[in-house]
DNA sequence: AGTGTGTTTAATAGGGCTATTAAACAAGTC
DNA sequence: GACTTGTTTAATAGCCCTATTAAACACACT
């Protein structure tokens, strides 16, 4: 499990884990040192502050993130292309890293002081931004060669959104309520794939 | 706020409140009995733990959501006609409930033992298979008579539910990090019901 | 006036948490 | 061998939390 093994590393990592289980509220640097192995103010040694050791953690996860959604610009063919490919994109990522969504949203909401962090780091960079203005331009050049309803690239982004990460929010209920094996989960992630996908393409014929 | 002045109806009301926002975790009898404007004995008194306080309100919650849900099923003349009273009837729940969507999600997710209370408590409701059995019923029959893509029916309430509640739960964001007055926030959840039943109408035609 | 019942508070036990501090430890350098 | 520097631990201060207990309070009934 553990890559690099300096104890310094070491704790990030146990930390990460469970931030993502349990979530900032319900995790404590004792319980991330036991499982780190170490004694509670190692953590502190390296990290001062739990705050600290999770903004490090969380603000990498975002910015990860960002990056996948950066990366899925890459077919801008046809449309359908990119839809597929982007969707594509998300899934293998979210599929490597099934908790990022919940990660990231459960603290974003329930917590105003992490939305901060966003604004601060995050406001200037121009990755998301030229993202955008790319995929914007995407959408209007088809919409007026008559190939892509009218909609507004936003309501476009927000559907897709919507579906992929919903799909994983939900997966731990998937997999517990209705007691499915890690197999099933796999194909149900298969399948949401290929309809999310077949749903956004219909749905936006004009 | 207070509708019923008794001290044991305000706890519950102030704690439900304290529960959406903050979440289980985040939240203390100490804190609920604050607001409540009484001591954090009191609390105790009336429900004994913390845990029993919050189960009555997560169960209360998740029989209210489902009610909704079954509710929903009014109107199946035609296929259009249900998905837009449906989406309708979610939406202006939902919207003099915004938090429940993430209350019930986040402590579906990150605490196993929630899971339980559903399995013990709506497994053997019929309310929901009812649902699920005559949805169905309406999905083939529609197929059949070609008016329908041939899609699983439970992809179309993932598709319907995703897109829904998804829009509440980054609700916080949207405002916050975008700087959004409350009425352009009523202004996008109006919007957002008619793109999403646009999208899940266009995006089922065979 | 006295009794009983339900409500509320003050006080506290007992525990876990974060963060700090001083001391022990290891390993390289002069 | 003494010194430095970085790592790790033990101990602890100080805080907040949950839950309990005993006592005060209010109010109806007789």
């Amino acid at each position: 499990m553990t890559t690099n093994d300096t104890m310094e590393l070491r704790i990030r990592e146990v930390a990460q884990q469970l931030f993502f289980r349990q979530g900032y509220a319900s995790t404590s640097t004792t319980q991330i040192a036991h499982e780190a192995g170490c004694t509670q103010a190692l953590v502190h040694y390296y990290y001062r502050t739990k705050e600290n050791l999770f903004r490090q953690i969380f603000l990498e996860q975002v910015e990860a993130a960002l990056n996948v959604i950066g990366r899925s610009l890459c077919d801008t063919d046809s449309f359908e292309g990119f839809i597929e490919g982007a969707i594509g994109i998300y899934f293998d990522a979210l599929k490597a890293n099934p908790r990022l969504p919940y990660f990231v949203l459960e603290e974003l909401v329930s917590n105003p002081e992490r939305r901060r962090y966003l604004r601060e780091n995050f406001v200037k960079k121009p990755t998301y931004i030229m993202f955008y203005m790319q995929f914007d331009a995407l959408v209007r050049r088809e919409q007026q060669a008559g190939r892509l309803a009218h909609v507004e690239p936003f309501d476009i982004l927000m559907s897709i959104a919507s579906q992929t990460v919903f799909t994983f929010l939900v997966l731990p209920l998937y997999q517990d309520l209705l007691a499915r094996t890690d197999e099933q989960v796999n194909e149900f992630i298969a399948h949401r794939k290929q309809e999310i996908t077949r749903m956004v393409i219909q749905g936006l014929k004009p």
